[in-house]
DNA sequence: GCAAATATTTTAGTTATACTAAAATTTGTA
DNA sequence: TACAAATTTTAGTATAACTAAAATATTTGC
């Protein structure tokens, strides 16, 4: 049971969140400058990396074709995303930070080494299936929900929803959600929409109407 | 404010440690010698590390004579150790690990770097003053209990007292204690002291009575 | 179908961390 | 004061991660 380093598990989720990417249950081709744009490192650093995980057995890499996960790599990856989320709910539910706090501090503990800690850690949260974000949490074989979620931005006037998630996960754009009241399972309904800049008016939970912009919209994920 | 990588807080705690062994209350020059053998390198290493060291400003190095924490040093090494023994504690109390898993997870978690996490984590868990080991546990000044514990061996005939804690913290040892049930808390008395092996007959919770090496008893704190 | 543009890999090198053997130095002690 | 022990320095290793520039492969536009 090889154990990667900090910077290859964040590759492995990098990669396999690229592989998911446009279509929900495909799986896509990465590409290395794909992988180096979001690494935030260089083209030649990424092929240097392509080569190491290759040889661990953890993607198949063609030159020059880009890279899938192997099944083993997926295990790794799902199994860093499933820690990260339920430490992130651990330090919402259980030490009460907010939403917008726990990324962080989960990009950290997410590299913790321990199967047992994640098997207990779930136990005790309740075997969550959503993270704060509204993320859902692979269970031990790997396995998650998948609902089919709209952006916001994709609604149309009349139509009612529930907001069931995040794109963007800053604390920046975080606060300024709970601001405005738009959180996981706020109930809301597109009053309007505006052409000239394709801004959004929704009403909040039966009560306040708010307008809201494209970019916002398009980082709100919707159900029904 | 500089962060540590995981082998210079290692450093830290380990100076720390061998610093404040033997006499309780005062602090010891450390030698290169002995942080050698304690981090399990060569002296030459050791000699590196406490130049990096000494440059930001951690330890007072004076060449050829050894080390102290400096106030700043013993702070980060004080915050270290608190990290892990609230860990400790989080892994035993909430997690229902058994004393003898939790100390590798936990030197793990203790490198996670957060104030607000240890604050929160501290107060979720009820602000104990001990680890699983009966180790103190330092609040957020740095400060800690110092019962003045003695080691089982140099109690007497007739003495009565508890098991308050434990020098080795290995697997082995703590499973040990377990099947005979000297853990934390254990009410004893010293029965009879074998000359011939230095073994010690103790009664245990006013109930059975057990025999115990030297080794054993050098390795368990007890108080009263 | 081919040339140019683009993407990717290789090469050769950098920087940082941590470690070590052997040589040089300092210190404590006999 | 000489010698042994402890410590530091020197010079070097290994590994991880990254990069600029050159080389190579692929894709695209005409
Ligand atoms: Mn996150
Ligand atoms: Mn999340
Ligand atoms: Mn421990
Ligand atoms: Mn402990």
């Amino acid at each position: 049971m090889q154990t990667l380093s900090f910077t290859e598990e964040n590759y492995m989720k990098i990669i396999y969140r690229a592989s998911k990417l446009s279509s929900p249950g495909k799986t896509k081709e990465v590409t290395t400058n794909e992988i180096a744009e979001l690494t935030d490192t260089k083209p030649a650093s990424v092929s240097d990396m392509l080569k190491k995980l290759a040889a661990k057995g953890l993607i198949n890499y063609v030159k020059y074709q880009g890279v899938t996960l192997t099944t083993d790599g997926e295990a790794k990856a799902l199994l860093v995303i499933r820690k990260h989320r339920l430490w992130e709910v651990f330090l919402v539910d259980k030490l009460n930070f907010s939403w917008d706090e726990v990324h962080d501090i989960a990009e950290q503990l997410e590299h913790v080494q321990s199967d047992e800690l994640v098997r207990r850690l779930d136990q005790f949260l309740g075997f969550p299936e959503y993270d704060p974000h509204g993320d859902p949490i692979p269970n031990e074989k790997g396995e998650m929900n998948s609902k089919k979620k709209v952006y916001l931005i994709n609604m149309k006037i009349g139509d009612k929803c529930d907001v069931v998630g995040v794109k963007d996960t800053s604390p920046l754009f975080l606060k300024y959600l709970d601001k405005i009241g738009l959180t996981i399972g706020a109930y809301i309904e597109i009053t309007d929409k505006i052409e000239f800049d394709q801004s959004l008016e929704i009403k909040v939970n039966n009560g306040r109407t708010i307008i809201i912009s494209k970019e916002i919209a398009n980082n709100i994920y919707t159900l029904d």
